[in-house]
DNA sequence: GCAATATTCAACCAAATGGTTGACGATTTA
DNA sequence: TAAATCGTCAACCATTTGGTTGAATATTGC
């Protein structure tokens, strides 16, 4: 999908959608190709995996446990 | 777990713990229950639930569809 | 060859975010 | 009973975010 096509449905300008999509791609969210003028957008499929993988294990632990949860806060934070 | 303790590995004031606790407690991922003086934290096991389904599917379209992520997008942006 | 299209950039601005401090009220402890 | 503790509130401030506009560059189409 070209960043054109992207826009369209957006009530927003070009320059803010350009934006937005180049923070999506720096997140590794998607991926761009550019091919003459056009720059081809698309979804990066495993992205998210690990992000839903830890969302799956929230609240596994009791709750007493948001020590874990700090824990594991604090190791993302540093990755 | 009490707000004192969740405030307690962080170098930041109890203020702006108690500020991010009360938006956990509005987005749903924690619940608080106050006991006396203490108001104990914990996780909502679910919380996440939809989002980690939503998750899961990122990126099962094929790559043209784009149109089908924005409209979820926008579906979801109207709930 | 020039107009149109696609896209980004820089500069700007308003709104939102994320923190602090000091004060305060409720509860507990000594 | 007073001091200590727990937690929130209001006011404030700096930074970040999220958008715009106009200009610019690269490419395409007529």
């Amino acid at each position: 999908m070209a960043v054109t096509d992207v826009a369209d449905p957006f009530d927003m300008s070009l320059a803010a959608i350009s934006k937005h999509l180049t923070i999506l791609t720096r997140a590794g969210l998607i991926s761009q190709e550019k091919r003459g003028r056009v720059k081809w957008c698309k979804l990066e499929p495993d992205a998210m995996r690990n992000a839903s993988i830890w969302m799956q294990s929230f609240g596994q632990f009791e709750a007493v446990n948001l020590d874990a949860f700090e824990q594991f806060l604090k190791q993302e934070l540093q990755d």
